[in-house]
RNA sequence: GGGCCUGUAGCUCAGUCGGUUAGAGCGCACGCCUGAUAAGCGUGAGGUCGGUGGUUCGAAUCCACUCGGGCCCA
């Protein structure tokens, strides 16, 4: 006995039994056991950051990882299975920081480094192992006990290895730069990790006017988005091509670009919809002057005639402006500059004249560009901050002032303006740099921090990126494109935990990296005894100092931690133990395959994977790279916490059913975004419905008929048509299969088996189903038993990678015990395709069959008879020849399905329909060209009875197009047919087919008992009879229902498994039911007989 | 500011080399079918193919400009 189906399947529970049932039996371990010797494939999978609970977004590249794995078992090969774990870096500082409600790094310190430190790994534990759980909910079989995580030693000092590789070809240096800085976070920001956090937003900027020196009651006219820079102004830039205007206002007069005075600034930007709320249109520079009282234009000149013009600027009276060699660090080389002695007016040519007023007030302690423009302009740089973006001693009353506050900046504006420096200020949106974690407004820093040097590297990382295989394949393009524009790589963070950065710098100048422990501890000046036990981490390697190789003092590390990407990148090199065991690396390094998210990858961990394996060993670490898209919820809105439209895993699982969410993720182009909702999965679970019916289907009948399946292979050479059309099908859609797992594309596929499984329940089935129900057991009943079952097992197969449960539930349902089912269909191997069972002239021909019925049907839905009416015949044309051939042959099956007595072909159009002709513009147009319009209305205006002769024509025929006679060939028109009288006809790509209307006596009561035979059936479902249950009918009827009965009584009875029907004037049994039929009411009542 | 992608039915998206009446799925309306079917099938409504101009006998498609959306980089 086959266990029975249920046709609506409680995902949720089902899945979980299964789980149960794989890990009681152990068929992961055994999979693993029988492919233990196997060809390797080989992938990598990218940590996921283990700090939260999954969202559904996480079980997108979970479920394709499941996907590939589960194909490649069952093809035999050998697998590592290895997750990843993602622990070191601020997201998790951060999650621990608000646990502990920590405002700043104080607060951390204060609290113990230590103690920090062993709460972040707690916290990396605990997530890790929900992810785990989670994971395995999914289905994802993966070697749980064997994880990696990027906060083991091996990963730490793998990254070392990697970081005196760097050192010993040079690329390692300290830099000072100004760095994009979170001053809550107290640390720097790298150029991947400001890209996370661009906000639109309006600030406050001032128009500030500097006094010229030299030139009475002259003034430059600068404006900044960030006045707290303006304590450091050392210089003024201009544009030297640009035209400049000298105006005045107020009796002073000012200098600013001629054509920001009266530019719109921003103009279309204020009517859209991100302009911020409650923020007014700017006004123009002129306008701003124009407040002071009138503006004149005196006159123009190029902003290279101003060059080297010095003025006083805005903070001098500040100590720090005085500073020699620059504040509070005096640069060596300038020591006879102060901020104050460099106020003069340089050159830039990227000055622009939309934004402010051309002039533009240059700070290099506290911009990027600034700064590069200082170094090459021989300027000092005067730095305000500290590293929690509060002013520092040597800026007067500003001293102690938070940077960022709205208060600092009323104070520093209301300053400018009691000094008569102050022209005007305003609201000024535009999109800046904020923190991703904490959303502050960046501020920019100058700090020391260490870099890898992408000069050298650049071009060799570019040439091993192409050596991969990038989908979706512009993916490589933006890789390129990425590593174009990147600058040297920040790898410090001034944080707690992460990759203790193994940077020996000595006051003296020397510095060196360290590669590994062993060579830590045998350069152990002190400190040694304290770290050892402990992992590489703060505060603990902290202890070790080594001897300076200048000067031999004691040296200590660089407290700093390094960039998060480093520890993801290293991984295919620390999970393979490359430091001790090589030729184990090398045996599964390049990977075949890795899959992510792509949005964001190509400068994180496909960035950071390229560049460490570029130097580690010059090889490409993975040769394809599948990136998936985003998923956004049903309304296409980004998923935020804040919004609360996120699915998270747990909710979906428990709702849908992981496997409907595997066949959504299947079914989805991988570089589109998703739109993921519930709603979404009840279509897609009413689409699994058909496959669970057709099972159903199976075990139903085949309990009754216990056939004999045991040679899970049908008979091909015993089987009917329909068979092995089905199995045709079958065998192409394991090759598309196939193909689809090793494209690493399974969404082609994934349609359609969708479409197959349509042509199994609604085409096989529909059409077998009477091979089921007869009684006697022969030869035809076991083809389509055994084909059925053939077809159901080897979409099993097929599908397991995608639907693990599905294909699962209905293999241990169906799969036939002694035979040569395996215990799981995960220990399955994948089928090949048996190419000789297409039979493509087969599965031609019924497609013809198909679309000639259906466009019948389409005949008879059109005249209005459905199709329990049978009609007197159909009539075909048919498109060409070979559909005529195959509908000859098969025509019995388009009688059955259309409900005809007889097949007939026309013989021409005319037969069924009156003609026009259309013109073939393809054809036409090429061999016409400027005629066209006129040959096209001459064809048009043809009369039907000449259009019917002409559209039979073999060698054409002449038509007179406005005065020209032009040749008209076959192809090169078309008719256009209406039906003719008596019939109903339906067309579709040269094929027509036309029913009878003309309904006789006989066929309108054959049509009233298949009405009758439809109404006992359901009678006999809603008595809940058994399908094979042998009845009794009692029946009345009224009117020439009653004849019908009487009539078609042999029919009615042998249709319904009726033993015994008799009339009675009041019907009795176990089920009575009456119903009207055109007319006429028919009372039945059914009883069961033995 | 530069680069890449994108705009087609209410929604999600196809649309090849320029070619007849621009398609599919979902949703909606109506009808049909159903002895596995809360399923299925059919028909219909719904489109200035973002806009303007150009090339062409003919443009969703090619070109230019323009408006909107997304991503990447400065």
């Amino acid at each position: 006995m086959f266990k029975e189906i249920d046709t609506k399947p409680d995902y949720p529970a089902m899945e979980k039994r299964l789980l149960q049932f794989w890990k009681e039996r152990r068929i992961f371990e055994k999979l693993r056991k029988k492919n233990e010797n196997g060809p390797k494939w080989k992938f990598l999978d990218g940590p996921i950051t283990a700090n939260n609970p999954m969202g559904v977004h996480h079980a997108w590249g979970r479920s394709l990882k499941d996907v590939f794995h589960r194909y490649n078992g069952m093809l035999g090969r050998q697998m590592r299975y290895q997750n990843g774990y993602d622990c070191q870096g601020l997201w998790v500082e951060v999650e621990v920081e608000k646990e502990h409600g920590f405002k700043s790094k104080k607060d951390i310190e204060a609290f113990g480094v230590a103690r920090f430190v062993e709460a972040c790994k707690e916290r990396v534990r605990k997530f890790s192992k929900l992810q785990t759980e989670q994971s395995v909910r999914l289905g994802y079989w993966m070697d749980w006990d064997n994880s990696y995580y990027t906060m083991t030693d091996e990963n730490n000092y793998t990254i070392w290895r990697f970081l005196k590789k760097c050192h010993e070809r040079g690329f390692v240096y300290e830099g000072e730069d100004v760095m994009p800085w979170c001053a809550r976070c107290g640390t720097g920001i790298s150029q991947q990790e400001m890209h996370e956090g661009y906000k639109f937003v309006a600030d406050e900027a001032v128009f500030v006017r500097f006094p010229l020196k030299g030139r009475k009651n002259e003034f430059l006219l600068v404006w900044t988005t960030t006045p707290w820079t303006l304590t450091s102004n050392v210089a003024a830039a201009v544009n030297p091509g640009m035209t400049y205007a000298r105006v005045e206002c107020a009796g002073d007069v000012y200098y600013l670009a001629a054509d920001a005075l009266d530019w719109k600034r921003k103009q279309d930007e204020a009517k859209s919809k991100d302009w911020p709320k409650g923020v007014p249109p700017l006004k123009s520079v002129g306008d701003v002057l124009r407040s002071r009282g009138e503006v004149r234009v005196l006159g123009t000149l190029a902003g290279s005639e101003m060059l080297g013009w010095a003025y006083e600027g805005p903070f001098d009276h500040f100590p720090a402006q005085s500073a020699a060699g620059g504040f509070p660090k005096a640069n060596r080389k300038l020591k006879a500059s102060s901020g104050i002695s460099c106020h003069k007016v340089i050159s830039w040519d990227l000055v622009g004249s939309t934004e402010g007023t051309g002039i533009v007030h240059i700070a290099p302690g506290c911009g990027k560009e600034d700064y590069d423009l200082g170094r090459k302009n021989g300027l000092v740089a005067v730095a305000p901050l500290d590293d929690e973006g509060v002013y520092v001693d040597g800026f007067g009353f500003l001293a102690g002032k938070k940077a960022s506050s709205a208060e600092t900046t009323a104070a520093i504006l209301e300053d400018l303006r009691k000094r008569g420096m102050l022209v005007g200020s305003e609201k000024y949106p535009h999109s800046y740099p904020h923190c991703w974690r904490c959303g502050q407004g960046l501020l920019f820093r100058m700090v020391d921090e260490w870099f890898i040097s992408m000069d050298t590297l650049r071009g060799e990382i570019m040439e091993v990126a192409k050596k991969i295989k990038w989908m979706p394949d512009f993916g490589l393009q933006q890789e390129l494109d990425w590593l174009r524009n990147m600058s040297d790589w920040m790898i410090t963070k001034k944080r707690y935990w992460g990759l203790a950065l193994p940077i020996y710098r000595c006051s003296c100048g020397w510095f060196d990296v360290i590669g590994g422990e062993d060579e830590l501890k045998e350069r152990a000046a002190e400190g040694w005894d304290r770290f050892e036990g402990h992992s590489p981490h703060r505060p603990w390697i902290d202890e070790v100092k080594i001897a300076c190789g200048a000067c031999g003092k004691p040296v200590g590390r660089i407290p700093d931690v390094g960039n998060p990407w480093l520890d993801a990148g290293i991984v295919p090199y620390s999970t393979l133990d490359y430091r001790h065991r090589k030729e184990h690396w090398a045996e599964w390094c390049p990977f075949d395959f890795i899959t992510e998210c792509f949005p964001g990858q190509f400068r994180n961990w496909f960035y950071s994977l390229l560049a460490m394996s570029t130097v580690m060993e010059n090889v490409e670490p993975f040769k394809v790279v599948l990136g998936h898209a985003l998923i956004k919820d049903e309304n296409g809105n980004e998923m935020h916490k804040s919004s609360g439209n996120v699915i998270w895993f747990d909710d979906a699982a428990e709702k849908m059913g992981v496997d409907i969410m595997r066949w959504i993720f299947a079914t989805q182009n991988p570089f589109q975004n998703l739109n993921f909702g519930y709603k979404l999965g009840q279509d897609v679970k009413r689409k699994m419905l058909t496959l669970w019916n057709v099972c159903s289907f199976f075990v139903t009948y085949a309990n009754l008929d216990k056939p004999d399946l045991a040679d899970p292979d049908p008979a091909v050479d015993r089987l009917g048509l329909l068979d092995r059309w089905l199995l045709s099908k079958v065998e192409m859609l394991v090759a598309r299969a196939k193909a689809a797992y090793e494209e690493y594309m399974i969404t082609p596929f994934a349609v359609e088996a969708e479409k197959f499984i349509d042509d199994l329940s609604n085409w096989y089935v529909r059409r077998s189903r009477r091979r089921f129900w007869k009684s006697d057991s022969d030869e035809d009943k076991q083809a389509a038993y055994r084909t059925l079952h053939y077809a159901i097992m080897t979409l099993c197969r097929i599908l397991a990678p995608v639907l693990p449960f599905t294909a699962e539930e209905i293999y241990q349902a169906i799969a036939v015990p002694g035979g040569r089912a395996k215990e799981s269909v995960h220990l399955e191997s994948f089928p090949a395709a048996k190419t000789e069972w297409i039979d493509k002239e087969l599965v031609d021909d019924m497609a013809g069959v198909m679309r000639a019925a259906s466009l019948a049907l389409s005949a008879r839905q059109a005249a209005n008879l459905k199709v329990r009416q049978p009609v007197a015949r159909v009539v075909i044309l048919p498109a060409d020849p070979s559909d005529r051939g195959r509908i000859e042959k098969y025509g019995d099956i388009i009688l059955d399905e259309v409900n005809a007595k007889k097949l007939e072909f026309a013989g021409s159009a005319e037969d069924l329909e009156t003609v026009m002709l259309r013109p073939n513009m393809a054809a036409l147009g090429r061999k016409h060209g400027a005629m066209m319009p006129k040959v096209k209305a001459a064809l048009e205006a043809v009369p039907p009875a000449q259009a019917a002769l002409f559209a039979a024509s073999e060698d054409g025929f002449d038509l007179d197009a406005g005065g020209t006679v032009v040749r008209m060939l076959p192809g090169e028109f078309e008719a256009k047919r209406s039906p003719a009288a008596g019939l109903m006809t339906a067309s579709e790509h040269g094929m027509v087919a036309a029913v009878d209307t003309v309904l006789t006596d006989d066929l309108r009561m054959e049509g009233l008992s298949q009405d009758v035979v439809r109404r006992i059936q359901n009678q006999r479902k809603d008595a809940g009879f058994q399908v094979s249950d042998r009845i009794r009918v009692e029946y009345s009827a009224t009117g020439g229902l009653a004849r019908v009965m009487k009539v078609q009584r042999d029919y009615i009875m042998s249709e319904v498994l009726a033993v015994e029907m008799e009339e009675s004037r009041n019907p009795a049994g176990e089920h009575v039911a009456e119903t009207g039929i055109a007319g006429d009411t028919l009372r039945i009542g059914l009883a069961r007989k033995k």
